[in-house]
DNA sequence: CTAATGACGACAC
DNA sequence: CGTGTCGCCATTA
């Protein structure tokens, strides 16, 4: 099933994400092949919390190409912010990470 | 099938 | 430079 197969491959990309590191939507919608699938790598994302499988994705480390938090709703509290802290991410506002520090391409690490 | 929604992104004003 | 609008595509109602 090709949409499943897409979940796959955001999970997979995103796990491939290090620490202290972070990379967006449209990047990992790119990589993947679906270069206009930003909002369904979010929405992949968003079943994570919703699935047990969640616990071994980093979805933290996906924000928007802004650098904002944007799901941080979904981690309750303020989960998202504090983790990636905790991995070294320095952040330019309360919700929005250095992306000209930490943004990770797929593309430039991943040989997909 | 049609309409509305969303952890987005790019463009127009 | 901030706000508004459209496009994108899977999911849900």
């Amino acid at each position: 099933m090709s949409k499943n197969d897409f979940y796959q491959k955001v999970y997979k990309v995103v796990e491939q994400v290090p620490e202290g590191y972070v990379t967006n939507y449209g990047s990992v919608a790119g990589f993947i092949g679906v270069k206009s699938g930003a909002r369904m790598v979010g929405y992949a994302l968003n079943q994570l919390a919703d699935q047990p499988l969640g616990e071994s994705i980093p979805a933290h480390r996906v924000v928007n190409r802004l650098g904002q938090l944007t799901g941080r709703a979904y981690f309750g509290g303020d989960a998202m912010k504090e983790r990636l802290e905790q991995e070294g991410v320095t952040f330019k506002e309360e919700y929005t990470v250095d992306m000209d520090k930490h943004f990770w391409d797929p593309s430039e690490h991943i040989d997909g």
